[in-house]
DNA sequence: GCAACGAAGTTTAATAATGCAACCAACTGG
DNA sequence: CCAGTTGGTTGCATTATTAAACTTCGTTGC
């Protein structure tokens, strides 16, 4: 099948795919945030085959998105946890949480809703600002070629 | 293989990743949220089989994320466009892109920033905010049940 | 300390999805 | 009406996914 790589490609949501774009994998971190962190667990919530969960769990922590620490309960096992890359796909996951809230055809099928755990209020629909505070829409926006970095003054002496 | 289906799935990540999660359907919303609109743009931009952008763009329109429209430059061709279901995945796009530059190892490698049109500059990250305007990170949030819904107080008579 | 059990993987074989390339039909331009 | 383009289909090879059996430990129970 030779599923074609976007690794090089110049677009960055074709690069955050290929990271975790396939299947499995959102909803792997999806669990992690949820506080699982077990194979097992993972196995159980997600229903898939073992072998496909452990090249899943292999590559997320290749990747930089899981990484594994040695116990917890004390067991000689690993359990897999978010790094700080990992936990940034967050707001990735609120995305496609309102977007099916929204526009899902049978929204009384989902089970649960985002609260703030300080007041158990609903949270609010993710808003994309501009600088000056205006809410932004698809329309209201433009892709400019990225600026070229700044280039380090003086690498040595 | 039988992938299976997430259709019936009560997590909302899931059931939205279930309409769109797979290999190219993102990025065909990605072109189209770029003003692409026609099957000869679409497959020379993202360089996939056609007869897999066949199927990938069949299947969104009958999932209410594209639409066909008549024409628009006189043939009597075809265009894909963005339903309103379609342009509200906006925001997952804007959130991918946001993550790829924030923790892309290659961020060099990106070619694009996004800008707000009337100003040019770049915009704000996406924030979730509680009710009261408190930004909110994944440590701040809960799943509480979603809470029966109203049910219309008579069908009849 | 030894047997049974379970958790975490690996291996294997069948099957479904994907990719590639060639083929086809309709429309366009002259 | 003929050549080229657009949009799409068909066949075949390749790869991913799955389920189930098997391995390899660690963890009890005794």
């Amino acid at each position: 099948m030779k599923r074609t790589s976007l690794a090089g490609d110049s677009c960055p949501v074709a690069r955050a795919l290929d990271v975790f774009g396939d299947w499995w994998s959102l909803l792997i971190i999806r669990d992690a945030s949820l506080g699982r962190r077990r194979f097992g667990e993972f196995q159980a919530s997600l229903g898939l085959a073992k072998n496909i969960l452990t090249t899943r769990l292999r590559t997320l922590v290749e990747r930089g998105i899981l990484k594994t620490v040695p116990a917890s309960d004390g067991s000689a096992y690993q359990e897999y946890v978010l790094t700080p890359k990992g936990h940034g796909i967050f707001p990735i996951l609120v995305a496609l949480r309102q977007w099916t809230e929204e526009f899902d055809d049978h929204p009384d099928e989902i089970a649960t809703i985002m609260v703030d755990r300080d007041k158990g209020k609903p949270v609010k629909k993710l808003a994309l600002l501009s600088q000056d505070g205006r809410v932004l829409g698809a329309a209201d926006t433009t892709l400019k070629p990225r600026p070229a970095v700044k280039r380090a003054r003086r690498v040595s002496a």
